[in-house]
RNA sequence: UCCCGAAUAGCUCAGUCGGUUAGAGCAUCUGACUGUUAAUCAGAGGGUCGCUGGUUCGAGCCCAGCUUCGGGAGCCA
């Protein structure tokens, strides 16, 4: 039985075996507190070693990071501070740790446990946060499936560096210094596994507009792949996206989608991860004393979450949010390091300013100028701005991007042409424009800047198992 | 990639103006304690001060380069 259920029976003696990993032993002359975890939940359960009934030998290798079996009798404790003891008759050691055994019961910094990503998943922290990475990922499939989408594998490895949406790793059989050369001097990749120059995939989406022009609704969940060479808290080079494409939608449509979709997932971790959330807005709590009054935030963790859920996100176009900015306080002081001026690509300030400082909320912005976004969206009547969507969250940023697309193709083929891309690269995106196009939409969510926000964490390094960035990709 | 900052015991960190033998808490070890909650109390062990070079009678401290890490920016999800 998993400790999680074990806390909740009730205690009448019976016979029960523990099996996990010691947290903590508190030892005296006749008696020793053992918590043990099994990551089944973010509470321990309490095993008691009476003198005599443990031998001393054994009870010595009961130390932080052990793996052990107790076998013993549930029952009230006897103590405060839990419902539940198990009073040992044996204890089975399957793995001693010795004093070199990195996690100590005490704090660590991130960036030590970072280095130590094998063994972080035995801390509160990384339990806490894998277990909800864990729900929502639940979640997200849950809400499509009971939404009448259907999961679409779209592939991990591809040929097209249409989207233009980032640098890619390339995916070849050729040994480094003995790939063949062509005439001219250049990599011959037509001898290679696949014919052709292939990359990692940096999003599903061209392939899952192909599967939405026939699916109606689809969905991709998978990782995502960019060789930027970014360094910050909220980029990866191997992340998770989840994009929704759906025929018949447009850009109002999409917006709606976005938002329920959000607001189902961190409702489901609200309603299934209380003790880790608790857990995790407790330690927020801790991290904030040590800073200035004037940084704390303002809305415990699960406050935040709960005003997103329960909050309608505010909705205006680029323009108007260009309006605002220009007329705002801080642009009039001169406190933005970008000035504002219509066609400007949005800084992180500007995003900031708008998402914590003047609507406090999440904030859908849509008909960006066409110029700084994707060939694929759809242009506006006025011939200047596109159907896009960015929703921007307080402290991430861009959570998710999305647009209507352009569905006739002319115009899409015009603009393919304009950014530079050959037409033929893409014959088979451009088929779905000639063969009963429709009006349909989609965006791309990044999990993981989605698991940042409802953990409150403050680093993506932190929320994913294994994080892959620039000069990191140990374990 | 750019800007700023950091690197001292297993971990978290202090180290004054450049000056004798580099400190504390936690962890570890030994001992004490009849129910603990990151137990407590007493004692002990534990250091290539990131690396390389320089300045100096003398460098953990000053200077240069490098490495790694962190924060911010850009790119974006």
């Amino acid at each position: 039985m998993q400790i999680k259920e074990l806390l909740e029976q009730k205690p009448e003696g019976q016979q029960v075996t523990i099996k996990g990993w010691v947290r903590t032993k508190r030892g005296q002359a006749t008696i020793a507190f053992i918590n043990i975890n099994d990551g089944s939940t973010i509470n321990n359960i309490q095993a008691v070693a009476e003198e005599g009934k443990i031998d001393q030998e054994i009870l010595k290798k009961v130390t932080t990071g052990a793996c052990v079996a107790i076998k013993g009798a549930l029952v009230a404790s006897a103590g405060s501070g839990q419902a539940v003891e198990v009073i040992a008759d044996s204890i089975e050691i399957y793995g001693t740790a010795d004093e070199t055994f990195p996690m100590q019961p005490k704090k660590h910094s991130m960036e030590f446990l970072r280095e130590k990503a094998h063994l972080r998943f035995r801390t509160n922290t990384f339990g806490a946060i894998f277990r909800i990475r864990h729900a929502l990922a639940f979640a997200v499939h849950k809400y499509y499936n009971d939404n009448g989408f259907f999961y679409l594998h779209t592939p991990i490895i591809t040929a097209s560096d249409a989207e233009g949406a980032g640098e890619m790793f390339r995916v070849s059989t050729f040994e480094p210094n003995k790939a063949p050369k062509n005439e001219a001097g250049e990599v011959d990749f037509s001898q290679d596994f696949f014919g052709r120059e292939t990359s990692l995939t940096v999003s599903g989406q061209l392939e899952g507009e192909l599967g939405a022009m026939a699916l109606s609704k689809i969905y991709t969940f998978g990782p995502t792949f960019r060789a930027e060479n970014s360094n910050t808290t909220r980029h990866l080079a191997e992340f998770w996206m989840i994009e929704p494409e759906v025929a018949f939608y447009e850009l109002e449509d999409n917006m709606n989608l976005a938002e329920d979709f959000v607001k189902y997932v961190i409702n489901y971790a609200l309603e299934n991860c209380v003790d880790d959330l608790n857990f995790l807005e407790k330690r927020l709590l801790e991290e904030e004393k040590s800073k200035p009054q004037n940084e704390r935030s303002e809305l415990s963790l699960l406050e935040k979450l709960r005003f997103v859920v329960e909050n309608s996100f505010e909705r205006l176009t680029y323009t108007e949010a260009i309006d605002i900015l220009l007329k705002s306080k801080a642009n009039q002081k001169k406190q933005f390091q970008f000035p504002v001026k219509w066609g400007i690509d949005l800084q992180s300030e500007h995003e900031r300013y708008l998402v914590e400082k003047h609507f406090k909320k999440p904030v859908i912005l849509t008909n960006y100028p066409k110029e700084i976004k994707a060939f694929y969206m759809k242009q506006d009547e006025d011939g200047k701005t596109v159907r896009a969507m960015d929703v921007l969250f307080p402290g991430i940023g861009e959570i998710i991007g999305g647009s209507q697309r352009e569905d006739d193709y002319e115009k899409l083929v015009t603009r393919v042409k304009e950014v530079g891309i050959d037409p033929e690269n893409i014959w088979w995106y451009l088929d779905t424009r000639k063969f009963g196009s429709a009006p349909h939409a989609g965006f791309g969510l990044g999990f993981e800047r989605l698991v940042l926000f409802v953990t409150g964490m403050g680093n993506i390094r932190d929320v994913i198992p294994f994080p892959r960035t620039p000069k990191n990709a140990e374990f």
